[in-house]
DNA sequence: ATAGATTGTCTAGCGATGCTAGGATCTATC
DNA sequence: GATAGATCCTAGCATCGCTAGACAATCTAT
């Protein structure tokens, strides 16, 4: 048995290293450079390998997202935690989300913007993505406003952070102004 | 000089023909569908007639996404006119802006998902998209509040809508709440 | 009208991509 | 140490965006 437990964890091991290095090469130079040839040269494997772990280019994208989902949930719970009082947390948290997305932003592509082929908003969501969401709700629910439903609050705020972070990305929207969107936001939609 | 302007013609009715094939072709079966191969024989020319047009694929993304903010813009604007007050625009726009993502999703991609070799949020912005950016101004402008810049609580709202899009049609957000986001966004942002 | 010059267009092919079949190699068990 | 089986790599397919160079159509000028 023993043979058999080590080669499980030397795969588990190596399907680990495929998804930094994925992850690695996309924050460095973009995911166009994430070919699975160049993925291949850099884990030390032929091509054929990647494909024993992933069905495709799709499962990896899916995987660095699901981790990155794990971050980000994690990242949003430890300021949310750290903040005193409904406002204050709201705030931590927006800035935390739009820092989390300009600081990994391959992962944030990966999540949001890439087909990664993972499902959503139903039963079949991967639990980091439906954790992630849980964790925006947990600080964003108790200031959704009387008669508001938390849920559909949350959806809400979540899709306007996602367009600030997205139309700054695609330089559609003019950089430094950032702070202020948030306020401005964080002001208007939270009834604290 | 009448056959160099007949050749002109001609040659700008080709370009158009090619805008409006990619078009209709990414609307009907996505971007991915529309190979210059595909869109060379759709036309009926060969390939390298398109490189004679633009530079490459994503000029051709860049002409739909032009064509398309203008559209935009005169819908925003058509609905915005119709509206009596203030309030009643600001809800009317932003219905109009998810219906017309909705309708015209293809279109949308190029405008905003995908590289159209587009400049944004500079001088060098071709015209159509400060208009249609403007159009979105005249609106929401006026409902901005007190001592909160236009122009920023524009980029704001319109993070928001594009949010609501990206996350509705990525299977990101349950379907079928759209009109309750729309009135808790138009509640809570704007100060009529 | 015809020869030459100039456009305009197409055929064929390059390099790169995601992915896979089939043979080679290494490993574990007897 | 031999054999059966798991593991991996070489080589190649189809398709992509894009382009060089040959060919054909068209215009100009005699």
């Amino acid at each position: 048995m023993s043979v058999q437990e080590r080669k499980q964890r030397e795969r588990a091991d190596r399907e680990r290293l495929i998804v930094a290095t994925a992850r690695e090469l996309a924050e460095r130079q973009g995911w166009d450079a994430v070919t699975t040839r160049l993925l291949a040269e850099r884990i030390e494997y032929s091509q054929p390998v990647l494909y024993s772990h992933f069905r495709g280019k799709r499962e990896i994208i899916g995987a660095v997202a699901l981790e990155g989902a794990a971050e980000m949930a994690a990242a949003l719970r430890a300021v949310a935690s750290a903040a005193d009082g409904p406002r204050a947390r709201v705030t931590a948290l927006a800035r935390a989300y739009l820092d989390f997305a300009e600081r990994n932003p391959a992962v944030y592509d990966a999540m949001f913007q890439l087909d990664g082929g993972l499902a959503f908003a139903n039963e079949d969501t991967p639990e980091p993505l439906k954790d992630a969401f849980a964790a925006l709700l947990e600080t964003l629910g108790e200031v959704a406003g009387d008669g508001v439903h938390p849920g559909l609050f949350t959806e809400v705020f979540w899709a306007a952070l996602h367009g600030l972070v997205t139309l700054t990305r695609a330089g559609r929207l003019p950089p430094g102004d950032d702070e202020r969107r948030v306020e401005l936001l964080v002001d208007r939609l939270a009834m604290v």
